[in-house]
DNA sequence: GTTTTTGAACTGACTGGTCAGTGCAAAAGC
DNA sequence: GCTTTTGCACTGACCAGTCAGTTCAAAAAC
């Protein structure tokens, strides 16, 4: 049970109803196994009897289990992209650089791979796929996400403090690969790890204090 | 069909006899279904078919479909490994930098994917995954990979051209993944695009110059 | 003549999805 | 206040279909 809670209790259409509650346990049931074995290899009855419910209420709740699947991804991809423009706008809010939004956004990534391992992990595993049903939804929610950081990365170089001849959707991909392949390492290989821990390792890489003193080399 | 050969023809054990060379007709046909679909929604007949062989051949030469899937694990990262080895040997032998090593083994990491994007797709999918029968299998050779690059680092930072505070597991795993990342999302969104042009826009971000000026900032 | 492949038939377990029926809390009727 | 009705949410046995893996005699390749 790698995963929190996820309820954020005020979605769109909140109403504290049994309805609702049901879900959300379906929800949580289906994002741990999903992670663990796949999609396919996921019955319903598995999830139906980790939420405690019947199979029939699966079906009640969802027209099918893509279905179920493909509001689960919208739902999860929704929270990181609240996050992230949260974090983008504190620092927005405090004059920070295009720098500080950058770094901010990147341990408001990690805080979430932290809190949402799961999640993360079949998120992963489904984006690269073609052919599947939710890829269509899968990309539009990506693309929201990913949007958040481009537009920092565009600010950042209307404004000059950033190079302008970095290529932003790539730099951006590049920035989203570098903190989810380090936090999934991370929660995987070396969990007893603090999140500032890892947070300062990637903020170095931005920065590009690699080189020995801090300059970049050539 | 988005995959390429994968022939390497002289493999471990090579023998260019008919065995192997069927061996290697499966290895293509199920590396693109399982990448689209995942190891579970791809049959072992659908395998068959796209190899052009009897589903009884695929059982004369794997045990189960487990074992041709774990097989194809080990020999496609195994590829992957000897390509980072060859590209950081040739900037050692040419008396290059470390950081020149590193941005070499970027090329061959986006030389890789650009081939084999398919492999790269299902390696993804499956590496966090937990509770699967290849675990341990993947584990090793994931491990053999990540450390040809975390061996250039910790030269690098011997001889200190590198930093002695960068974290070398963390880093390698972000520059693994943002040559992952951008290199996944190049293919999927922007696959017009030159691979010089993917790897100059790493090469920046790996040498800091996202700053205005080529410095990092604060 | 030995190795490898074929291809079709078969099995037994499992899966997504269905549906007739149950439980129950609030509304309606008295 | 008490009884009856309504309909939402849930149940779980059931079904039709699918799949991994087996078997094997015969053909093909070497």
């Amino acid at each position: 049970m790698t995963i929190g809670a996820m309820e954020s209790s005020r979605t769109v259409d909140s109403g504290g109803g049994r309805r609702q509650a049901t879900r959300q346990k379906l929800y949580e049931a289906a994002v741990t196994l999903i992670a663990e074995q796949g999609f396919s290899a996921t019955t319903v009855d598995e999830i139906a009897e980790r939420a405690g419910v019947a199979k029939g209420t699966v079906y009640y709740n969802f027209a099918s289990k893509s279905v179920l699947f493909e509001e689960l991804l919208r739902h999860g991809v929704g929270l990181l992209t609240a996050s992230l423009r949260e974090a983008a706008e504190g620092t927005a809010r405090d004059g920070g650089s295009k720098v500080d939004a950058l770094d901010a956004m990147i341990r408001a990534g990690l805080v979430f791979i932290d809190r949402y391992p799961a999640f993360t992990q079949l998120y992963v595993a489904e984006l690269w796929r073609t052919n599947r049903a939710w890829q269509s939804t899968l990309m539009v929610v990506r693309q929201e996400a990913v949007a958040v950081v481009e537009n920092v990365l565009r600010d950042g170089i209307a404004n000059g403090e950033l190079s302008d001849e970095i290529d932003t959707p790539l730099t951006a991909s590049a920035l989203v690969g570098m903190v989810l392949v380090a936090a999934l390492d991370w929660q995987a290989f070396q969990p007893e790890r603090s999140l500032d821990d890892v947070h300062s390792a990637l903020s170095r890489l931005l920065q590009g204090r690699v080189g020995g003193d801090g300059l970049g080399h050539k």
